[in-house]
DNA sequence: CTGAAAGCGCTTACAG
DNA sequence: CTGAAAGCGCTTACAG
């Protein structure tokens, strides 16, 4: 590795004119001297010290992205699917900006605000923050801008990018609504209450059957575990029941997955014996059959009005901006609802 | 940030003396001396600079994760969710030994090459190579340690995990044939003579076949697309057959979903009227109806494999051990496959 | 047990 | 247009 000083040396000039090369102020060094130098440069392949530059500058070029481990210890975050595809469009953009990631996993605040220091990190992008305890108190305690995915706070400035909840459980009650079902369960992990994203789901939910006059019935409150497990309990608890509900909207298209597996499984046909509307229309919603009809976010642009955010707190050396975008949803026409 | 100087100002001693504290070489200080930096230490919750750490040791700490962006230009590796899994074990061991990841997407080996020696990185790890020549060029080249996933070359020296694939074919095809099948599609994305993965699967399917006394059906060698769209192809192609194969077996999952939705929508029953095998054991295979029947690899496993020789390789410093591991596989039973 | 010195590769004022 | 100097925060010999 070639380094500033070997290249001052070779040209015969300062080390401080070859980095006004490659800063390109070439108003402070004259045309000779830049083609100079520039050929020297690309003779060696002459890449800056990155460490350098962020010991001498303010500035590190180093994104974190960070996960979250409070699922399960041996797990990572990014087996979740949304999770890949959100850090990947995220990556491309830092990448695109001329910066770098770092994946921070981390279990508790003081991982993340000693990761931020070891690396003077320019920035920070949370992921999936369910817990909220923690989620506020690194909103607290951040030193560096940070923007906070799928959460929001009322009590305290921060940066965030959500998609509107609400707007999600209320067009997919609507729609089963509109299809002629009046008799719509709801489906969803067990912590509703500790959750906004999951609790503005069921709002949305209510407000819908609201619009027609209809109550909720508590008995096709479905709560159970995360994921398909969860589904296929919940299916389980279907098939057992005499007064079920013609139609279920699930707040997790991984849970409607197991909820139409295990049902199809026992011998119903659907959508015919019942629908299902998922949500995040993530990956599996296409693949199964029949294919879900979901709630759509946009992942990539969600990454985006992120990194946009960050960029504008790094750009203004201001850790929490409150800057805040609310993503729309839209409903996608698969298969699994039926029209009664 | 408190810095050594800083806190070796308060204690009253030198730079190095704190920097000796912080190293636990406790042999080159006074009892008392290591209390009081330690309480100044805890006091400020100092941490330390990377970037100043790598500017003067030899190490960076950081471990490049690299993706290849040979697929599409707008698309992140880390959208497949097997490269999720991958990535997100990769980064927990990568946390776990002191380390820390750098995401490092690209297209040409001469960006990973600028990537790493902007950072000075430690160590590599490739992630899902398929494209052969640029794999070759990045082995010959890489500066630093490299662990190739899923790819071996038998001309160079190099570090690499697989899995072996022939015998994955093998059981799979054997599976079929031990269920009373004797008419065996093969369906593969349509690049099999370029990929020595594919090929191995393939030359393991051709084995089994023989062991039975069968030749392969050039007709039920299904080539197409990629993933799901492919096998909707194949599984379109298959319903127009006069005649078809009893089974098929895909050398990707979601390939095999593809297959099974289609045949699916078209009125088939399954697995009464197709019997498929899948590869890889992803997540969809279980989340879909009838769940697939395919073979398992353990990610988490060969995430491990890698690290370790890696690891191996940064303490003996040499970019190329030439260490090699392969995964064994296994098959999962679930409902896709019917005996005859 | 303790410290003064040199240096990693770079940038940032400053002086000419 | 060009350069000498100082310094970012740390570690590594070396001397005592």
């Amino acid at each position: 590795m070639i380094t500033l000083k070997e290249i001052a040396a070779e040209a015969g000039v300062s080390v401080m004119t070859v980095s006004n090369v490659i800063h390109k102020n070439y108003a402070r060094v004259s045309p000779a001297t830049v083609e100079k130098v520039q050929s020297i440069i690309e003779k060696y392949h002459y890449v800056p010290n990155m460490a350098a530059r962020s010991l001498v500058g303010k500035s590190s070029s180093i994104i974190a992205l960070l996960l979250p481990m409070w699922y399960a210890d041996t797990d990572s975050l990014l087996f979740n699917p949304y999770v890949g595809m959100l850090v990947g469009s995220l990556d491309m953009l830092v990448r695109k900006h001329g910066y770098y990631s770092m994946l921070c996993s981390f279990r508790e605040v003081e991982q993340v605000l000693s990761f931020q220091g070891n690396w003077q990190i320019d920035g920070s992008i949370l992921v999936l923050p369910h817990r909220e305890d923690i989620t506020h108190r690194l909103v607290e305690q951040t030193q560096t801008p940070l923007v906070v995915i799928d959460r929001r706070f009322d009590d305290i400035a921060m940066n965030s990018v959500t998609v509107d909840d609400q707007k999600g459980g209320y067009i997919a009650t609507k729609h089963l609504l509109e299809r002629g079902h009046r008799r719509i369960g709801f489906a969803c992990p067990g912590y509703l209450t500790m959750s906004s994203v999951l609790n503005d789901r069921h709002i949305g939910y209510l407000k819908a059957l609201k619009e027609y006059g209809l109550e909720p019935n508590p008995r096709w409150l479905f709560e159970n575990y995360q994921q398909q497990e969860g589904g296929r309990q919940i299916g389980a608890a279907l098939a057992q029941m005499d007064d079920r509900p013609t139609a279920v909207v699930s707040t997790e298209d991984y849970m409607a997955c197991g909820i139409i597996q295990q049902l199809i499984q026992a011998g119903w046909s659907l959508p015919r014996d019942l629908s299902v509307v998922g949500f995040d229309d993530s990956m599996p919603s296409q693949l199964i059959t029949p294919a879900m009809t979901t709630v759509h976010q946009d992942v990539r642009l969600k990454a985006e009005k992120a990194f946009n955010i960050l960029l504008e707190a790094i750009k203004n050396d201001d850790r929490r901006l409150n800057r805040f975008y609310q993503l729309d949803v839209s409903m996608v026409l698969r298969d699994s609802v039926a029209t009664l």
